[in-house]
DNA sequence: GTGACGGTTCGGCCGCCGCCGAACCATGGC
DNA sequence: GCCATGGTTCGGCGGCGGCCGAACCGTCAC
């Protein structure tokens, strides 16, 4: 335990991990840039996550690419960051363009968090097709038949059992979003119709005008 | 969040905070002598934990008690130790009696978890008490008639809106136990009765005869 | 072949932070 | 009043570990 806290317990490689929160695979040069260290650090952290398995390694071409090794590790940097986001309840903190960004819209390993995905919780939610109690999630007979219409593969079920839908306590909102394998199809779709987009090496993502459309005519959100 | 990775990655601190997981709360000088540091060192570590929220205190006569300062940091903690034991795959480790002890039984913050925490929970569903969906649970009708027989409080459901049943990936076992509201209740009435004794400075708990026959008799349970 | 590029290994510097003893404060028993 | 006990503050020591530049290895393009 202590080994593995100690590891997420350093600014460098707690920068690395965050952006692979993103759920993207990134190149160690890219990691590099993104924590402002030079390549050589940056390679001997990357070593040592991989040892202790927090990270999984593919190498392409001549290049390496780094992620997160397991929906586990990618709880476990989730829990952490509710722990985090509870601290300095009155102290001043303020709040970049780039927080902003974050706390709109990112995604969660796998899931889309921030207000967004609180906002799509909440449509799905009003429209009673999902049941959130808590900590778990259950798609209705209507939810199932909703999110394939939307293009969801809610059978594609991967033989690792993986969770199928449970809710995600989001740290910026205080509130639950949907995660899980539902969560999962809901923003591989929603990247693919081009509602929201990704950008390398950070959480945030985009709502296009596209996806503003979108999400208002078929799940009946609106933002202000 | 790398803030408080950073001080669950000290020998020192971890060790305390294990300690605490234990749900009890444990003087200054306690967690000194568990963690086998001097008591001005581990004032210095409590100062921290403190205030970045991981512990709260309470002064009593002329103690401090301090414990975990929430749920959701137990959570994270679990969270942490789940994906720590999935290292080390093939390399050898040692166990020691204290290890075995802590693998059979031990409490997981408030509820009881270890092979007799999985156990417990193969016999409710073995018995269709309740029902555990990955990280979801639920009781059935007849799980709440069975468990309110049993001496569990399950109306004096805390303000805090807590989760009420929810499955915990079990780090030793790598399956899951019975958490949330209802685990806590199981696990207070198993003490209240005498099944489980806890130790000071401790999360292994020992299963007493009197236990051993009380599963076996009351949730058919075996122990071999 | 040669050069460019991504990545790792090695050596050595430096600073943060955990550690303790000594002193100090507060509470409680007498 | 006294002393004992639990706890914190302070100052200073020491080591672990993060950091970089230089060198090295492998892959790819030409």
């Amino acid at each position: 335990m202590v080994e593995v806290a100690a590891l997420v317990g350093d600014t460098a490689r707690a920068t690395m991990l965050a952006a692979l929160m993103s759920g993207q695979s990134l190149t160690s040069s890219e990691l590099a840039s993104l924590a402002h260290i030079s390549r050589p650090t940056a390679s001997g952290h990357l070593g040592k996550l991989v040892a202790a398995r927090l990270l999984a390694v593919s190498p392409k071409r001549r290049h390496r690419y780094y992620r997160i090794a397991s929906p586990l590790v990618a709880r476990m940097l989730e829990g952490i960051s509710a722990v985090a986001a509870l601290e300095t309840p009155a102290r001043y903190r303020p709040r970049s363009a780039q927080d902003d960004a974050l706390r709109f819209a990112r995604t969660c390993y796998d899931h889309l968090a921030g207000t967004l995905g609180v906002a799509i919780a909440d449509a799905l939610l009003a429209k009673k097709l999902i049941a959130l109690s808590e900590e778990a999630g259950e798609l209705t007979a209507a939810g199932t038949r909703f999110l394939t219409q939307f293009g969801a593969d809610l059978n594609g079920k991967p033989a690792g059992r993986r969770i199928f839908c449970r809710a995600c306590l989001d740290w910026s909102e205080r509130r639950y979003h949907v995660a899980g394998y539902v969560g999962a199809e809901i923003c591989r779709r929603s990247v693919e119709l081009g509602w929201v987009s990704q950008h390398r090496g950070t959480r945030a993502v985009q709502l296009t005008p596209k996806g503003r459309r979108g999400y208002r005519d078929t799940f009946g959100m609106t933002f202000d």
